[in-house]
DNA sequence: GCCAGATCAGACAGACCTGTCTACCCAACC
DNA sequence: GGTTGGGTAGACAGGTCTGTCTGATCTGGC
């Protein structure tokens, strides 16, 4: 489980973060059931047995490659949360971060969404989900009882729904400035529950 | 284009329904890229080449699933708003026809938001995707401003994000409860804009 | 009876998929 | 200098995919 590092030959990043790279970019851009193992491998210039060796299977790169990205969202979220010391500022920072990522180039929705539509139910990428989304619902609890609302939890899930819809109503419409409204939303929506 | 219904040689419905039925069932249940032709022809007792002389090609069957559960969807909800006079409660029916579909089973979410997750960008599912959300968008305008809101495209956009999100969190969470939630959410939205 | 059109069953082509396997290369370490 | 381990390159197996094509069968209308 030790992660030593071996220094790569110069210049190059090791297989595993070129594989991950690779991932990253084919699968959230085209779905993790479009893409094939040799698009991955030719990508990130690596060969299919190091695949095979590093992650063991294509179900598990996803895994690997859907954790980064939940991992990336949550700390660029949660970056924006520690930006303000106003509980309602704090709150409210999530959907400005979310504007953030949805304005960026090549934003296609929350991988984690896209890739459960992908896949049968039942699947690893199901478990994966599950645990993020907790993750997220946390988050959004804490900051609802900073704020001081008298039912943090249901505030946090109307404001979860909120967050979901933006992110896909900024894939399916194209339009980053969706993340506004959903700031909007969830400002009125802190207001009705103090 | 007429479709003269020949009628069917009794007790059998004709090749097209059949397949219609058996796209809405295979496809929605497992996904629009997951399920091959051959299992399509097979669940509906149809032999291949008749798919290919009635649709000409997967991704029109594709199309022609996802109209008929749009127009499904959407009858559903008109017919819940349609049975109250009240606007505040037409608006809110929207949310309560949504608790109903959540909770049907086999629910997996709405079958455009995942359809249009499993395809690359630009494909007809897209454009037709595009053509469904602006006649939901219609609707919540429509039923925002029949309650007398001073900008009923603004809270339109908000419920429309509320309805996406709804959609998402009830799929991912295995949770129908989601729609009281969303509700609620709608609820104080609409309080929140007069 | 007979024809036209719809439908059936299934082989087939050509592409693509995941995952395995062999064989070679090269750098680091003892 | 030899060994070990991670990496490369690519063939291969066995399966699945969409879409086409051939030919048989059924049904309604004349």
């Amino acid at each position: 489980m030790s992660v030593t590092a071996t220094i790569p030959s110069e210049g190059r990043a090791p297989a595993r973060e070129r594989l991950l790279a690779a991932a990253d970019e084919l699968f959230y851009a085209e779905g993790v059931q479009s893409v094939g193992i040799d698009r991955i491998i030719e990508h990130a210039g690596v060969a299919k047995a190091s695949l095979y060796n590093l992650f063991g299977s294509k179900e598990a790169l996803i895994s690997a490659y859907l954790e980064s990205r939940h991992r990336g969202a949550l700390e660029r979220i949660k970056a924006a949360v520690a930006r303000h010391r106003d509980p309602r500022k704090r709150l409210l920072a999530v959907f400005d971060a979310q504007g953030e990522i949805f304005a960026e180039p090549g934003f296609r929705g929350c991988a984690i969404v896209t890739a459960t539509a992908e896949v049968a139910d039942g699947s690893v990428i199901d478990k994966a989900a599950e645990e993020y989304r907790a993750e997220m619902l946390a988050l959004l609890t804490d900051l609802a009882r900073d704020a001081g609302v008298a039912k943090p939890e249901r505030l946090a899930r109307q404001l979860h729904l909120v967050y979901d819809g933006a992110g896909v109503a900024a894939r399916m419409d194209r339009d980053p400035s969706i993340a506004r409204c959903a700031r909007a939303a969830a400002d009125a929506l802190l207001d009705a529950s103090l």
